[in-house]
RNA sequence: GCGGAGGGCCGGAUGGCCGCGGCACCUGCAAGGGUGACGAGGAAAGUCCGGACUCCACAAGACAACGGUGCCGGGUAACGCCCGGCUGGGGUAACCCAAGGGAAAGCGCCACAGAGAAGAGACCGCCCCCGAGUGAUCUGGGGUAAGGGUGAAACGGUGGGGUAAGAGCCCACCGCGGGACGGGCAACCGGACCGGCACGGCAAGCCCCACCGGGAGCAAUGCCAAAUAGGGACCGCGCGCGGGGGCAGGUCCUGGACCCAGGUCCGGGAUACCGCCCGCAGGCACGUCUUGGCCCGGCGGUCCGGGUUGGCAGCUAGAGGGGCGUUGGCAACAGCGUCCCAAGAGGAAUGGUCAUCCAGCCCCGGACCCCGGUUCGGGGGGGACAGAAUCCGGCUUACAGGCUCUCCGCGCCC
RNA sequence: GGCCCCGUGGCUCAACAGGAUAGAGCAGCCCCCUCCUAAGGGGCAGGUUACUGGUUCGAAUCCAGUCGGGGUCA
């Protein structure tokens, strides 16, 4: 049934798609997530930098590994699960959309909410604080 | 039109850009890449009940202890849930509320006040008799429980007769107790007739009666890997053979020192019993079997101590949910037919951001009308409670606002 | 995620098979004693018994339901 139709619509559709991956891939880091308490921990006794939004950790695992690893932390003071989930949710996008070019390799980075802040204040705000703190962090290292 | 009662449903929408999770398919030696559909709630919550499912214990079962349930009947896998009915209470009504078995099985409690608080009692009183006093009245004896007063509650109520004064002492009505008989599966209802009336409340105090319940919980449980110690206590079974090697350990005898106990340390002597190595027998686990692996003086069990805080399974199709039709039933619900839907994370996915719109809120201006609203235009600002964690059935609690159905009372019009 | 326990003045605790006024120590304030302070003595204030309902004549106590806090299990 479709089989004989696949190849012919692929072939018009990869082109696009794979152009549109290529510079994508050229970046060398990938981040992956933190899952390991002791991990946390150690993140917890390096270097540290808060904002008005949020509390970041970093920390050089000098391991010989490029990946960049980053973990999200949101305590109950930030509030019930709803509102944990959302702050965590926000600062996940932004490691997202920041740490791949701003992280330093080798690093693991954990972010951490703020009551009231972190899911209420704009987006951009967000984004400048967690620029902000980067740059401190690798300016000290 | 106004006010009210009871249900049911929804609880932001659309689009752009960038992403996440497991699954299926394609591709690749692999790492990976691509495509596709799917991806939070009515409460996912509290963990208050009931189950499924695992492990442990015991086993026909019964009893005791403990805990729970509690009008009656039905529904259900089961329930403390649901439906229908009964009784009592509230409301003009629709309708709502009730842990609603037993207080003549027994124990206990009923503070304060009051004379008296459980089969009780006489404070102020009322009445009679004897005596004192001119008299008001008083001492003593006796009869009463109507009235006053206390209390949450005072041993039937109202009226009449009766009496020295009174009293179910007698009568009528009401209440109460028993109750032939009739209706109902039952709770219960009606009730001829009988009884002069005793039987207070609390069982969310102990308790009695009936029924139900073994305990723990998916961080259950099973497996793999890694890592520390190469341990301690108790119980059961077994505590064999041969060879080699050695005099540094153990064991036995003995001397001294320390010393609370008991052991430690130093020295002398004896022994080949044990420790060491190899093999047999035996045991353990994997495996279809053979070969093989580990322990090899131990093996198995229970408990303690120490280490690890990784991975896989359990893990999502089950008493599943929903729509429509149909059959039985007042209903809850059940049967049958047919169609549709159904997430599985694991420092934990189900989203982030931007724009437009739709409700609701506030402000300004215009119009309309029995002065408070309706409607139109513009602007501001802004989404209720809340996030699956093994899975179901309930209950309870939280919730901006909106839609809808049925019913009741009052007013007006026809 | 499951299970268990606890909420009484500012703090630590009493009062509990229901009985009316919720009590004690420390801390606080005032007075006495002392040259001054401490100690000691006397007095005072401080409580919606976490909250909301229910049972009862009557609830800190009994029973439900909320809220908050703590412990424990791989």
């Amino acid at each position: 049934m479709t089989p004989p139709e696949a190849p012919s619509s692929d072939a018009g559709t990869m082109p696009p798609a794979v152009s549109s991956c290529a510079p994508h891939n050229a970046q060398p880091q990938k981040w992956t997530a933190l899952r390991k308490r002791a991990d946390f921990l150690a993140a917890a006794r390096a270097r540290r930098q808060g904002t008005g939004t949020m509390l970041v950790q970093g920390r050089d695992r000098r391991d010989g590994d490029a990946a960049i690893r980053v973990g999200f932390t949101c305590s109950k003071k930030v509030g019930n699960a709803v509102a944990r989930n959302r702050a965590k949710r926000r600062l996940r996008a932004l490691a997202r959309e920041l740490l791949p070019a701003q992280g330093l390799p080798g690093w693991d980075y954990v972010l951490i909410g703020k009551a009231e802040e972190t899911g209420a204040r704009p987006y951009d705000t967000l984004r400048h604080d967690l620029s902000y703190a980067l740059r401190k962090l690798a300016g000290g290292a």
